[in-house]
RNA sequence: GCGCCCUUAGCUCAGCUGGAUAGAGUGUUUGACUACGAAUCAAAAGGUCGGGAGUUCGAAUCUCUCAGGGCGCACCA
């Protein structure tokens, strides 16, 4: 537990105290104790809406609760300097201003590990993300999923979690057949043919690509072959090749993943059989004109869903199905899946089937990416799957670079739809937070350089951190006190963009000490203390950013 | 028609288990470099939190309703 935690717990125990012994309330109707961090600076550190919440038990003015609560405090116990009561009732804290410069020593004590949480206990979560068909290229929208996913895991691991990120292979369906007859379309006009693209055919320059390669290694020795053995081949090919494409990418956006799972082999190993029985066996499901159906009604479901078609092949639901039954066999005990908002109807479905299967509807959350609108100068532009223009992601990282397009993915709620102007993202380069947040990093470790030519070094040992007393340094520490809290916070909320946000309002508030305040001065001691404040600041930008999977530059 | 998401400053967005005068960035206006990095800072102006009703001591936040935008509603994946 943090130190700003420890002193909000000793607060809170401190109010049901002096609440109990001022007759207000007993253990069995005491309101939940809030304490908030009020936006006034004249409301003191902590605030506590106590006196309002039992206006109606101890049937009395809130005012006059609160005289009596103050009265029976031990300001000594809690560290509080000052109590004040304001407004409609509230019970303002002031408290002893050494916690603060506990936070500078505990983050130069801690380094890299500060911020780190026991929330999760150690929890075994998986969180399977972008999963897109090994199609075609991945786009501005996988782009947006890859980022919020990776810095959730981030985020979850910092927060105690043991997390397994996972990437969803679906290797097995049509789209993998059109994949093969993209190819063998564009093989044929690379020979000279004049082949038309089938109907549902995938339009990417990396189609065209691999009949290429293809070509170039192999000649026209398909032409020869039955169109079963070069379909075969074809599939085969292509689906490497774009693995490794999806594989490339990922890996260049700072995303890998733990484990690839492949659709395909639910099949191959029998557990799409072996859940089909299961649910057959627990009697969820029934038959009905030539399909197996999924009675996915009794869990919520608008409809049942077909998982059984009457032609004797599955829906995609089957294989899903046994897929998250996997999950939970290799012993995850929760499973987040970021979907795109495309996917938000099947959301009711899985989790019946989850519940279906005998877990609780709660071991499987869905974070829904919303779409992303892409902007070029003011203007919407219109991107087509089918004809195969689309800004790529690769294309977002040479254009804009890797550093600000995952911030910028990153500080978004994901459930919000997304205007991307990409020419506002290219000409305004150097307006982007990121680099707000990087300049204020960077320029902390230009200030640490210079004051080791000085003779001044970061040195916790020889410091006398009481010598932090102005307004702005106080209010670094007290962000930089927050910090455990916004990991666990952004754990809980699965909200990877309160990191983004805290990570500015950190850079923000160095920038206004910065420029108010100088670090190197005649006063050795305090250049001491502000050295070692510096350092922490610097410690946990690079910690919060870390998270987001943005780098933390020493010079810019 | 049904379901889910969204609607907060001119624009792009934050806003915690309901709290005190709703905040940033950008844009507009005005100041600060012989300066530890001006990719910065300080300040001003800018709001019917989509409309309405309800719950509450208190609502941007919870409930209902209406409007607008988006996305779904397959024996496709």
């Amino acid at each position: 537990m943090s130190q700003v935690e420890q002193l909000k717990d000793q607060l809170k125990e401190e109010i049901i105290a002096a609440v109990k012994n001022a007759g207000l309330a007993t253990d069995e109707n005491m309101p939940n104790v809030v304490i908030e961090s009020p936006k006034e600076k004249e409301h003191g550190d902590y605030a506590t809406n106590m006196a309002m919440q039992l206006a109606r038990i101890a049937k009395k003015a809130p005012r006059m609760i609160a005289d009596d609560i103050v009265a029976n405090i031990d300001k000594e116990k809690a560290n509080i300097l000052k109590v004040e009561i304001a407004g409609p009732g509230f019970i303002n804290f002031f408290m002893k201003q050494d916690y603060l410069t506990d936070v500078v020593a505990t983050v130069l004590e801690k380094g890299d590990d500060y911020g780190s949480t026991n929330y999760g206990e150690g929890k075994r979560i998986q969180v399977e993300f972008v999963s897109a068909n090994p199609t075609g290229t991945l786009h501005l929208g996988h782009a947006r999923g890859a980022a919020v996913g990776d810095s959730l895991c981030n985020i979850l691991e910092k927060a105690g979690f043991d997390v397994a990120r996972e990437y969803y292979i679906n290797d097995a369906g049509n789209q993998i057949e059109n994949l093969a007859k993209s190819i063998d379309a564009r093989y044929f006009q690379a020979l000279g043919d004049n082949v038309e693209m089938p109907e549902d055919g995938y339009q990417g320059r990396d189609i065209i690509d691999f009949a290429n390669e293809i070509m170039e290694t192999y000649g026209d020795r398909y032409r020869e072959e039955s169109e079963e053995e070069r379909l075969a081949f074809f599939r085969e090919y292509g689906l490497k090749r774009e693995l490794d494409k999806l594989k490339d990418d990922l890996a260049d956006f700072r995303v890998n993943f733990d484990n690839w799972y492949s659709e395909t082999s639910l099949y191959t190993s029998g557990k799409v059989q072996d859940v089909l029985k299961e649910l057959a066996d627990r009697g969820e499901t029934f038959e009905q004109d030539g399909a197996v159906w999924f009675r996915s009604t009794a869990y919520g479901d608008d409809k049942d869903r077909v998982l059984v078609k009457s032609d004797g092949t599955y829906t995609y639901l089957t294989p899903d199905i046994s897929y998250h039954k996997d999950k939970f066999a290799r012993g995850f005990e929760e499973l987040i899946n970021i979907w795109g908002a495309d996917h938000h109807g099947y959301i009711p479905r899985m989790k019946a089937a989850v519940q279906a299967l005998g877990y609780n509807e709660d071991q499987l959350y869905v974070q829904i990416i919303q779409m992303v609108n892409l902007f070029e100068n003011g203007e919407k532009v219109k991107m087509s799957k089918r004809t195969g223009k689309a800004v790529t992601m690769r294309d977002l990282m040479e254009e804009v670079g890797i550093d600000a397009t995952r911030y910028f993915f990153a500080m978004r709620a994901p459930d919000t739809h997304l205007d991307f102007d990409m020419s506002l993202a290219k000409s305004q380069s150097t307006e982007n937070p990121v680099f707000y947040v990087q300049y204020a990093h960077a320029r902390i470790c230009s200030m640490i350089r210079q004051a080791a030519e000085a003779g001044y070094k970061v040195d916790p040992t020889d410091v006398n951190l009481n010598r932090l007393t102005s307004e702005k340094e106080i209010d670094l520490m007290k962000k930089l006190g927050e910090y455990p809290e916004v990991v666990t916070d952004a754990a809980r909320k699965r909200a990877p963009h309160r990191m983004a946000n805290y990570v500015y309002d950190l850079a923000q508030t160095l920038h206004s000490f910065y420029n108010a305040e100088k670090v190197i001065n005649e006063d050795p001691e305090l250049t001491k203390a502000r050295l070692c404040l510096m350092e922490s600041v610097r410690i946990t930008l690079a910690n919060a950013l870390k998270l987001v999977g943005v780098v933390a530059p020493e010079k810019m």
